[in-house]
DNA sequence: CACTTATTTGTAAGCGTTTTCATAAATATA
DNA sequence: TATATTTATGAAAACGCTTACAAATAAGTG
């Protein structure tokens, strides 16, 4: 590959005009210009990021870590798309680490990330403390956080009401006439989880239903523990009738233990999903969930970031989105036979 | 942060002595080394992997990029995880260019990650005589390619023999008692696209069933796509019994077409898909699918280019992967009434 | 015309590493 | 003891770029 030098070489100039050039630095006669372009096409000169990133230290080195909770979930990968589409409008790479919901990997990816000299980060903290993504930005690294927010530390979010979208679907649920609704929730200590899991039981309160703790069940977030969960509750003696499950893998988990039993949905059960799929519709029947545009999510974010790289020193911004319940066929048609009973 | 010559001096060394206990050289001094741990422990240090970058050129970048077709499709998603596994295990990072089925945006991604001084790639071809893909090989870049093989170039791949995978889909719809299977393809120029068209019409030849073209779709990769096929051919004054959908997305979008018009699957319409999710069970009925290892995909690739690196002479390795087809539910269960048509 | 000011380009240092070569100390050899 | 050999460490160059500073030329100014 041509460097710097070899434009330079070729055009007549130094390098320090070629990387004038390169850099849209205004003050460089414009036949000087055309003589490097020439050059830098000829020799099909890119240049290099590693160096560039050396040399400028931070400032200018055009690549975003992203620290992400789970790619196999098509809610990130919705985000992904969003993040990925924003940075590289803006010219900047993105490096992804993966850490499937594992606070030890998320802590590696980190400080693999810092060593791969990125610009800024974009975090979903692994919990409401995560002391990593603290440490993050005091030490002076522009972070955004995503999905979830952090205490403690001023950070600019992009995130949903959690809490309040839980409780539109649960409301969606005992609005049909249930009273016994299993909550298949994720990871406890993820904020997210917690959330949910609040929005869920205030739902019940305020239509004056009790909270059954056994109703509940706060497991691992991945497809696995939706499909553990939910046989829970299948086997119970007087089994839910309706499951509100905490993130997309939980929800095909959930169907996947329903149909194993080859229950009918809505009939034999009914179940909102938190977390919405392109592909809810191609489901059997329809799923109704809440839906949280991913994609928003990771643009938004993104914006922030690299806003905040030429300004870092302007208030924090919490964009808090909303998430629509999208009904569709997976809780019953009936009419809202039990409306009234809301206190 | 730290870096190198902090630690020098705080050892008493100088920075050459500090790079090769980092680097494991074996002619340092057992207290030296000490000394240096000590060194690196209490400032926290980390060697820039932007600097090792610059100065090893490619050498000992630790650095994959992967360039991927399409990161909304399950199966890729998989794949990602193999590699991410695969590398992060070797102390190896891995950079993502997700390119959405869009030649234009590969090209793009490859520069991106040459300017970011990857090491080696893994590259899905957008075509069997991808330019920029031979282009790579050609200058010396180690490549191996995954689910796509390319021509015209000697080069390391992994994939799944697509043209058999299809043939015995098709074999499994015949042998129900199909005889109209219409194919839901994708875009026609990628050539895993070519390949299970192959593998359809040859299983059709071999049973005496003439191919029909209009029985055959290839238009985009995509969900929207598998909706758009799928209305095509349930419009059909004799709509296929059948259909044999070429990619996770496509069946997805077969699925909501379907189920838009409420037809029962497989009473109505049996569908068997190319790539297998981990919830196509969760599906109802539960989905008939060729299944592939995606995770196995990219680890094996990750091993091959990691093995490359060592020994990049060695003759190049062609792995062929046996795609299963796991039948479920979608395609009936009606025993192989016209088994026997079949010359 | 001598002098300041603006414009364009070049020189060279430095970003954080690795590595060659030289040097010093320790050990072996005659 | 003088010399050769091995072993452990340091000094400095280089990777490809950006940028502060210097220099040279052109253009105003009184």
């Amino acid at each position: 590959m041509a460097n710097l030098k070899d434009v330079a070489k070729r055009a007549g100039v130094s390098t320090a005009t070629v990387s004038r050039v390169i850099n849209g630095d205004s003050r460089v006669q414009m036949d000087t210009q055309h003589k490097v372009q020439k050059a830098i096409k000829e020799l099909n000169y890119r240049p290099s990021r590693v160096a560039q990133r050396l040399r400028s230290k931070g400032k200018e080195s055009k690549l975003i870590g992203l620290v992400l909770p789970d790619i196999e979930n098509p809610f990130y990968v919705d985000m992904v798309k969003g993040i990925e589409l924003a940075a590289y409008n803006k010219g900047y790479s993105v490096i992804i680490g993966n850490f499937s919901q594992n606070k030890a990997r998320s802590e590696m990816y980190i400080d693999i990330l810092k060593a791969e000299g990125v610009n800024g980060f974009i975090v979903a903290p692994v919990n409401n403390d995560d002391q990593k993504v603290t440490e993050l930005v005091k030490s002076g690294y522009q972070v955004t956080c995503v999905d979830r927010d952090i205490a403690g530390v001023e950070v600019d979010v992009v995130k949903v009401n959690n809490e309040e979208a839980a409780y539109g679907a649960i409301k969606h649920l005992i609005d049909l006439g249930h009273r016994r609704i299993g909550h298949v929730g994720g990871q406890w200590d993820i904020p997210t989880t917690k959330a949910r899991l609040a929005g869920y039981k205030r739902a019940l309160l305020e239509s004056g239903i009790p909270v059954e703790e056994d109703l509940i069940i706060t497991r691992s977030s991945d497809f696995q523990s939706g499909v553990e969960s939910t046989n829970t509750f299948l086997d119970m003696e007087h089994p839910p009738t309706a499951l509100f499950t905490g993130n997309n893998l939980l929800t095909l988990g959930a169907l996947r233990a329903i149909h194993a039993r080859e229950l009918h949905i809505p009939k034999d059960i009914a179940i909102v999903g938190f977390d919405d799929m392109y592909w809810s519709e191609s489901l059997n029947p329809p799923l109704t969930a809440v839906h949280q545009d991913g994609f928003e999510i990771g643009r938004r974010a993104t914006e922030l970031l690299l806003n905040r790289m030429v300004e870092p020193d302007r208030p924090c911004i919490k964009v808090i989105m909303d998430a629509k319940l999208k009904i569709r066929k997976s809780c019953g048609t009936e009419s809202p036979s039990a409306a009234n009973d809301q206190s």
